[in-house]
DNA sequence: GACTGAATTGACACCGGTGTCAACAGCAGC
DNA sequence: GCTGCTGTTGACACCGGTGTCAATTCAGTC
């Protein structure tokens, strides 16, 4: 029994001394297989080590035993912990996850993944935000009958074909706990216009605010593109006004970062002259001086529940999938770039 | 003409009038194949748009068309660079990506990652630092006859099975840069002694240094676990001491950002007063302030070349792969966090 | 014109599993 | 004892490709 030998379902069979279509049946826990019969050919399997071999497996089911996981957001730590989270469910259920990195700005971006979905012959995909927000390919994922499930920060969606992190409910922690503070002048920095989830934290930001009575005035929004840079670039438009904001709140903690940079070149002392909060929970946030206070949305275990619907749905069990829970609250992290505004 | 339907080899052979066998000839470029013959079955295929079946393929070649990325690497950057690299090499040449991360300090890893390569039928292996450092898990690939390809700091291994990414030659640079602005006195920050590289940077500098006619001193080493948390624990006891050295240099970005806010702590200024320089680039190493040198390793090409080697491997051209380039020489990166010492 | 060898092509088995369906056993009801 | 039903099992085709090998064509040689 070398390791490179390889075990066929006729090895089995012959062993257990049945035909081979018996030993898929219990391969696969079918019904209706005797008691005596069972035993005889789980022993075999156990004692030749047997393991099926996925392509042929995949070839007479019609089915991959695999999984994509399709993105186009650049921040390394966002991906890795959805894959974390993904991986953590497919291993145990036999499947395998397939990744698969996009540029949607990329004319023919939506044919390539449905290209590489055919042909791989992909059970489902698993979609993170921003590519999550475009209906386009989600029609073109219909039309090919391939399993889906999104992240996506606003539900448009079947229960069963998405997780919802609710951007709103994370800024309106951020807003009340500037307003508490007793912050009344606050700066905004928002993300591209063309992500959904940057207009919600704008919109959800902005509510939360009239809602204490406070108003976001224009010139304290600036808008970035969830750089670093960007973030840099729009703290420094807002605190070169005459009269500075006492915070500023930055759509991700990329910008926060940057705004953080900004403010100490310009000497700036965080917190006690401006406080900064980001939103993300990147894992640098907690790695700077002073740690940044931030919004964590639970990525990981938004791909794990995902996978879990995204499973179900391979199985067909709609229904099991719209069970499985399908929002995360984010938590309000509170750390050291926060304190009450100069009197 | 619907998205959904599948075309198989069976309907490009009826439609061209030839045998499948034909055009299984054509689709893998075997020679003999007439030209008249040639030019209707590509017509038929592009006219069909067919693509063949990756899972009936694999079946009757024995190949999976898998290559697998293994690592236990905890950063996310580097592994979303490796990500990048590899998959550079895989979509044009046919294959996928399949990502395995592992815990190499769990019993039985090894064993985890063999029948995963079993049962996938993986054709090669990626293997990331550290995990790539085992003797152990080589051997047992050899075992089962996977194709690998090592990315390594030593060179340890034939030139078709590894990529050499010279850590000595990174901390060279490191060294000469802090002696020439005038330092004489520098801590160092090691990573965990299990880790090859990080003896590696550690041997490699210190020799550096006594290359220069400085010495190392004992009490100017501490030893961290590659983390941002023991990077600014080893710092606080290197800067603890009655005369704190000028400058540290830590084995890591991760570290080194520790040590920075161990610095920030104390109200000791960089690059003023204390110069501090990291190792790998991270993204964060740019965003913050001051901005962090370091040295890049260049991972996204390493991952590139790597997967060049294995597909090479696969395609049973050890020579092929040994003639791609096998060593990367580490760039150095000058930010902001250096200075001459004061006098 | 017959003979040879190389190039071209297809029939058929095979890769390692699953689906279908028929055969067969055991048992209840008449 | 016969019929009908349910539970168990295996023969065989099939999933969609490739390997083998023999058949066929064709040009070149004598």
């Amino acid at each position: 029994m070398e390791p490179g030998k390889k075990v066929t379902i006729n090895d089995v069979a012959r062993l257990a001394a049945v035909s081979k279509k018996t030993v898929s049946r219990v391969i696969n826990n079918e019904p209706n297989v005797g008691a005596e019969t069972l035993q005889k050919v789980q022993k075999a399997i156990e004692q030749l080590k047997y393991s099926p071999n996925p392509q042929a497996r995949g070839l007479a089911f019609r089915r991959s035993f695999l999984l994509a996981m399709i993105y186009d957001n650049p921040n390394p730590a966002y991906i890795t912990e959805a894959m974390y989270g993904a991986l953590s469910q497919c291993r145990p259920n036999g499947y395998e996850l397939v990744v698969h990195p996009c540029d949607s700005r990329h004319k023919g971006v939506y044919e390539d993944i449905t290209s590489f979905i055919k042909r791989l012959k992909i059970d489902g995909a698993l979609l993170l935000p921003p590519v999550s927000e475009s209906e386009e390919l989600i029609g073109k994922l219909k039309a090919i009958d391939c399993h889906y499930v999104r992240l996506l920060s606003v539900i448009s969606e079947r229960a069963s074909h998405m997780i919802h992190f609710n951007d709103r409910e994370g800024v309106r922690h951020v807003a009340e706990h500037l307003i508490e503070l007793g912050h009344r002048d606050i700066g905004f920095i928002r993300g591209p216009g063309s992500s959904q989830s940057a207009t919600e934290r704008y919109e959800g930001f902005r509510q939360a605010l009239e809602g204490r009575g406070l108003k976001l005035a224009a010139r304290r929004i600036a808008t970035g593109s969830y750089t670093f840079q960007s973030g840099l670039e729009c703290a420094e438009r807002l605190l070169k006004a005459g009269e500075p904001p006492t915070a500023i709140f930055a759509s991700n903690d990329e910008m926060a970062i940057g705004a953080m940079v900004a403010a100490e070149k310009r000497g700036i002392k965080i917190p006690t002259e401006l406080s900064v909060i980001g939103f993300d929970d990147n894992p640098q946030a907690s790695k700077i001086w002073p740690a940044l206070t931030t919004v964590n949305l639970h990525v990981r275990e938004m791909g794990r529940l995902a996978t879990q619907k995204l499973l179900a749905l391979c199985n067909k069990d709609a229904e099991g999938a719209a069970s499985i829970r399908s929002e995360l609250l984010p938590a309000f992290i509170l750390r050291q770039t926060t304190a009450a505004p100069r009197t």
